[in-house]
DNA sequence: CGGCAGCGGAACAGAGCATTCCGCTCCGAT
DNA sequence: ATCGGAGCGGAATGCTCTGTTCCGCTGCCG
């Protein structure tokens, strides 16, 4: 029982992953899919659905934290690496890789976060910060850390049916950013803010 | 009563205008925003819009038309400077101030096209491979006209809640994209291509 | 071999929305 | 001054879509 990969518990714990990989699938589509159709994906009823989450929201909930404990894997493990600007590019690149900000971001405000959630976002953006300070010597002047989430939101922007291709496609583009942060002409007007970078996680609607 | 200021008329004629702003307002902030949204905006009942437009489908449709065509001008006007990287920015520089690119390609799909507006598009698609053509030399040499339409998604796709402040940081993050793409290191992958960039246009739904 | 964990999917209840319709207002032609 | 109707507000209508519940079945587990 400890290791059941066949019969009815077998069969539930795969459920378990299968149920989870289709709702990443389909809510990174379209965040406010049906959950039927998150059922659909994975090909199970609905019922295999509720009986592991609450509702709609939780499933949604569960989701986001997932992707924002991928985000603090993803700059740690880009900490480690000892040349800053390789740490920065590690960082930005396995952020975008696991489309980890259209699981945070783009689902912020579905659903009312939890206390561990808020400080997982701290937390995500404390590391953040770090690795973006160790590259700053070499970037232009004018950059802030708040231009990370709008540089991973314009990653996330790419996008074409293939999955395949729209992972391609964002390597290509988030390059071409990563040129365009190192140096260039002057940018114009201020950057952006911590709370205008933030707005989707403080509406909190319902 | 050619030139009804005031009266009847004249309200209906405001409105016209008053309805046209509130819808692109409305429907730029979430295209699936509801009619009464826009009645709501405009400070109009519903019946005004009706009394303009047969149904929602020809609403949008107008306005994307509508973005067409500014883009459509917008290319023109560039192509008059004489200089040839000049013209190019001047060109994306309009269409991101215009916000036109959610006006196009955000609302394809919401409606099934006119043969006028496949043709304005394949205009405007002409267009901007010239100005693009022009401007070739001058950038990294992997670049291909249909990261055009990327690089424009990616600048649609910075937003926060104050409009002000949304064209403000597009125009900082376009200047880095244009760094970007005038040099660099090598791209990974191959570009994107025409059909998947333009893949949103060819799914019609209903 | 009996019980129940786990599940499929129909059924339910309610929300949301495009569109219609009715009655009112008040411009403007006579 | 009067009256017809253009223009409009907004409630009413008739969906469609969706979250959630519920019932009955299946086949593993003890």
């Amino acid at each position: 029982m400890t290791n059941p990969v066949s019969g009815r518990k077998g069969q539930a714990a795969r459920n378990d992953v299968t149920i989870l990989a289709a709702a990443k699938e389909v809510f990174l589509a379209d965040k406010r899919a049906p959950v039927a159709a998150v059922a659909e994906r994975a090909g199970v009823g609905i019922s295999a659905l509720y009986r592991r989450y609450p509702g709609k929201e939780d499933l949604l909930r569960k989701l986001c934290h997932d992707g924002l404990r991928i985000f603090i894997d993803e700059a740690e493990r880009a900490t480690a690496e000892p040349d800053d600007w390789a740490a920065f590019e590690m960082f930005l690149r396995g952020v975008v890789e696991a489309d980890v900000h259209s699981l945070t971001v783009h689902l912020a405000g579905t659903f009312t976060p939890t206390e561990e959630m808020d400080a997982d976002a701290v937390r995500a953006g404390e590391l953040a910060a770090v690795l973006f300070d160790r590259a700053r010597p070499l970037m232009r002047a004018e950059a802030v850390p708040a231009d990370l989430t709008m540089l991973l939101e314009m990653c996330a922007a790419v996008r074409v049916p293939d999955p395949g291709r729209t992972t391609s496609l964002r390597r290509r583009y988030l390059t071409m950013l990563l040129d365009g942060l190192r140096a260039g002409t002057a940018l114009p007007g201020p950057p952006p803010t911590r709370i205008e970078v933030d707005w989707r996680w403080s509406s909190v609607p319902r």
